[in-house]
DNA sequence: AATGAATGAGCTTTCATTCAT
DNA sequence: AATGAATGAAAGCTCATTCAT
């Protein structure tokens, strides 16, 4: 439903509301990882979640709000478990650390997620600035470089490449999940270790 | 003219031929690269060359022509500036920063050209098998640790990183050609080096 | 609507469905006696129609299938019909005068049914394989012969001409219904009776 | 080359010209025999000519030209071989089987050229009216009649018929060469004697 | 006399979206 | 709240035809 004619009663939108938009949501995802994006059209959405193409049309304003949802939820249930945990380091290399290893636990954990979101930016990378989720790994960086802890490089290109890195084995692990996501771990945060400790 | 149908005489392709292929061929490469993949359609492409549609049919036996057709070219390309420059170098860490310094200069001149390649590529993972270019450098990757010059890692996710963390630099200088792709060599060839080199 | 894609409640495909699906294939029946099947093209039987080219692609997967449809419904029709009058008969000759006889009353009653299944199989000559009709036509002529009715001949070849002349009296007959289709009859059911009947 | 345009001097068209448009004609008819109608596109065509498609468009007004040319030619041909052995017939019964045969002796040695009309003749049904062979036939069957040698019928729809069978035959041979058309002429022939002969 | 090059019309198909119920 | 039905736009592709050389 499109939000501009709704939310008029004070309670907000309704729990069967909440739930089919959740509901449609995980089926894009499931779609979006397992056929890519290219097909993963409304009607092959609507097929697995078993409900007509309408009732998207019907839950969001357009493909452009539910690809949006998506990209919200995932990134929200992904800060979720990550954030906590590199919140509670007290080192930038800790930090770092955890966050490449709570990225690749959540990716364990829901690959298809991380996966669809891949898909879902390099499609339209044109469009869509993603600054949002980049930023604060760039300013953790920084700050271990404010520190003294990390030696003195771009924060952005090596959030980039950080980020690149991360993408690419979600990529891979989606294509192959034999791959040992505990040996990228222990391999990743090795190599980003080295590459930003002070000498 | 569609490979097919067209006569070849002993002179091969025509002036003219030739010369529309490799200019169908550089809009393709514009237009992927400026508006991503997905928006790439011949129509877009051939809107850009400022020709009609079926030019392109004209010229290419099929849009997948065209495509494999700027693989090859940008490859080609590529691989004449880097390889050399690789080749020439006798240590791998050289090799190292050959491969990122030449990569570079080649995204220098020709910016669109690797991010069109890059969108290719991703769009294609299912379907493309590209070793072909990996796994050279993985090789050389593999060659440094027998040498004993780098430390143990996986070389197949070392490979995967620096083509990432290059690919992504690829997508933000079309987006943003003001970087500065000096200090962008300068900085992933200190971060590689520190992350592969022998303790 | 695309039946991969359409939930099928107990009930079956609704009444519209139905309804549509048999309004198309009339048209398709209409365009392709008319036109010829070379012209018959999905925009042209839209067009007749009254309807837009896609809602052939909603209730159809796709071109195939609306002709299979096509050659499903006359065929049924056809042989509800035929068969029953054909069964009746006890003699061969009586049922080769039924053959040639319920043929062109439901030629009478379906004139362009019968040209657009005859222009379909011609067109498709190549790639289908349509024994399921003149074999049965084939098997009862043998038989004459082995009751000693029919004289020795080729029974193939005798359908092959039997059917022939069948269909090419559809094609003159869409092409000018005033034609007599009772001295048809009368003349058809002569000329082979005469042709297959024992000395 | 448009008739319109040329024609000049006195000599009519050149000796290459009558050469060029007879191969273009012959490689329309080998490609619309084997490839079926639908396939033969001036390019096809064109390809198994070893020349460019422009030359049709050159020697003949356009596709239609070709096509009429191909009808006209066949039919010559096909007359020159028939009509002299009809003539030389006294007797209706043998004039039947002379145009039996015949035909049937012309498609052994022509099969391409007579699967082409086929072919075109189905395709162009709507469009052509194609009486100037079967005319003839029906004036030889009502003279039969006249002379009191063949018994009262329809001649068009006898002709119809004839006509029918000999190009189902046609169809035939051409799916399948090793048709035995020594029989199938001795059946024909037999078929339609006892079809037409008085009492 | 010949042809490489170009073009527009038309083909089937897919898709996101709209609408009436 | 839900959906079957319909639609127009756009995709890749084929083809007969035109034009300049």
């Amino acid at each position: 439903m499109q939000s501009k004619t709704r939310t008029i009663g004070r309670d907000g939108p309704s729990f069967i509301e909440v739930a089919r938009r959740a509901q449609i949501v995980e089926c894009a995802i499931e779609t979006i990882a397992v056929l890519g994006y290219a097909q993963a059209s409304l009607n092959q959405i609507a097929e697995r979640a078993g409900i007509s193409k309408s009732v998207i049309s019907y839950h969001f304003a357009g493909k452009d709000e539910l690809i949006q949802q998506v990209l919200a939820d995932v990134n929200q249930a992904g800060a979720a478990v990550m954030w906590p945990r590199v919140q509670a380091e007290t080192t930038s290399a800790g930090m770092l650390h955890a966050y490449i290893q709570s990225h690749l636990d959540f990716m364990r954990t829901h690959p298809k997620h991380v996966a669809a979101v891949s898909e879902i930016l390099i499609y339209h990378r044109t469009q869509i600035t993603m600054d949002e989720d980049t930023t604060p790994l760039e300013e953790r960086l920084r700050q271990g470089q404010r520190d003294g802890e990390f030696r003195t490089f771009s924060p952005r290109l090596m959030a980039w490449t950080i980020r690149a890195a991360l993408d690419e084995v979600a990529r891979q692990y989606v294509a192959n999940p034999s791959l040992d996501l505990d040996e990228v771990a222990r391999e990743l945060t090795q190599t980003f270790t080295l590459a930003t400790s002070a000498p």
